[in-house]
DNA sequence: GAATATCCTACAAAATTGGTAGGAATTAAT
DNA sequence: ATTAATTCCTACCAATTTTGTAGGATATTC
């Protein structure tokens, strides 16, 4: 399951979404229209812009931009700056990857199975973007 | 990610898969050739006996059996017992669901995301089984 | 230089994870 | 009937992660 911060930095997106192209918006703002508690919104804004996805400015008329358009910024690409990594197991992780302890990688059937699953789940998060989130389009095709 | 605790379930499985139909296997069996320690494994056991996946024989000769059969086990319904939910979010869960506040789910764009992959997720994870697991063999078509 | 923002460091309560300890209950064999 | 073998139950505990909060430092604009 994603983390409750995960779930904030994607409402956070979804408003700097619909804001795209007006300029700067403030935290503040963020927080009080998608209802985020504003210092814990702080911290995520933060790991996103370090993670090169949102633009700041300070002062007076600053906030937050979106660095990217949002049809090209996908959610696998958030879920793996803010909650980590997307597969099952850490030894079957493309970004996150752990060796796991007594599993010889090239016979273990539980990673596998992971592999499979992970890659069924990918397909979906890398192809699905913030644009398709605030577009209330329904998809008939998956 | 699955839990510690998961991969522990899954492996135990395994065993048990590999030795399906030969009568009970102890605990210490389970523990000694999977490497999972002991104590844990024991919580580990009885969870997936409460939920009816394995039966149990008390004293000399006793131990755990697979109450299924590895090819009817399915990797969703293991993962569902020990680990809880497999969606991304409570609000999107079939079988741990939670309303999600502030958000209407009719139209929350999130959420309709979070279900797309919920399904490319379990058409994987509903179909391998345990036998799939412990097969060997290479799966050409996903 | 005052006001407005983000940014940084640190802390902390609560929940979850990954176990361990010790004995009770049941079954089988002698 | 006792003993040995096994699962089962209750309770605890340390470490980690999650979900925040506090307070001020830093940069920008007017």
């Amino acid at each position: 399951m994603l983390s409750k911060k995960t779930q904030y930095a994607f409402k956070a997106l979804e408003y700097l979404a619909t804001q795209y192209g007006k300029g700067p918006v403030k935290i503040a703002d963020i927080s009080k229209n998608q209802k985020i508690p504003l210092k814990f919104l702080e911290n995520i804004l933060v790991e996103l812009k370090n993670a090169g996805m949102l633009e700041s400015k300070k002062g007076k008329g600053g906030g937050y931009i979106l660095r990217i358009a949002p049809k090209n910024i996908n959610l696998a690409n958030v879920i793996r700056i803010i909650n980590g990594p997307i597969a099952l197991l850490p030894c079957v992780s493309l970004n996150f990857y752990e060796k796991c302890i007594d599993c010889d990688e090239a016979t273990c059937g539980m990673r596998k199975m992971m592999i499979i699953a992970r890659d069924a789940t990918l397909r979906v998060l890398e192809k699905k973007t913030m644009a398709d989130m605030i577009n209330n389009e329904v998809d008939i095709l998956m």
